[in-house]
DNA sequence: TTTATATTTCGTCAATTAACGAAATGAGGA
DNA sequence: TCCTCATTTCGTTAATTGACGAAATATAAA
């Protein structure tokens, strides 16, 4: 049950739920993911420990940077179940829109040094 | 979103999940709710009402009792769906199976006055 | 090896939340 | 009407959470 409900409290924030919408898109790395919430990046990263801590994404070092992505292949039947909830949800909130828009627009060596 | 969020939040409480799934066995008045989980009334309520603000449950009062029933109209697509993922998860979570097993030997009488 | 940059960890603060008991509310029965 | 009892609301307290900046860590490049 600890782990089930782990799961929803990562989903139960709105920066994180944006994360997760964003990573629906394509992996990214932090600083992106940063420069699109406009939150410190040591919160961001917190954000992204919790929602990996409860195995909704996954993590992959590409030389300086940590590429996150959604966890497709999950040990859990809950956490696919979610995430499949997650990708039909919210189509229409515009916050989500415009972050879809970002992501579609990072100029990616502004952002992450190069 | 805000509302979204609202179930997910409301999901994400041990207390509220042993609710949901002593929910889907049938419909329980407060009383009967207090019982199983040990805790003080004005607690239970609060919960309920949050569970009811997110729209999960719904509530019928029969005479001095208010009865408390999950929500199977939702107006949003999301609490159908998250209902039909918690009815299928924590099948063999210990409380969960241990609520159900009090649940169907609540001596209505004992519980709820008369 | 030294430097620069991306990320995480740590400590702190304000806001939110779960719990309780006491008091208020509301409906049924005397 | 008045009393009883189920339920909700209110006020308080301890624990959790989200945010930040500063410091620590790690890797690539100079």
């Amino acid at each position: 049950m600890k782990e089930f409900i782990k799961a929803f409290k990562a989903l139960s924030d709105p920066n994180r739920l944006r994360i997760v919408k964003m990573l629906e898109i394509r992996p990214l790395c932090v600083c992106e993911i940063t420069s699109v919430l406009k939150l410190a990046s040591s919160t961001v990263s917190k954000h992204l420990s919790l929602l990996h801590d409860a195995g909704l994404i996954e993590n992959e070092k590409r030389g300086k940077w940590v590429f996150y992505a959604l966890n497709h292949s999950p040990d859990k039947r809950y956490l696919d179940q979610l995430l499949s909830l997650l990708a039909k949800s919210l189509p229409e909130e515009p916050l989500i829109k415009s972050d879809a828009a970002t992501v579609e627009q990072i100029d990616t060596s502004a952002v992450c040094g190069i």
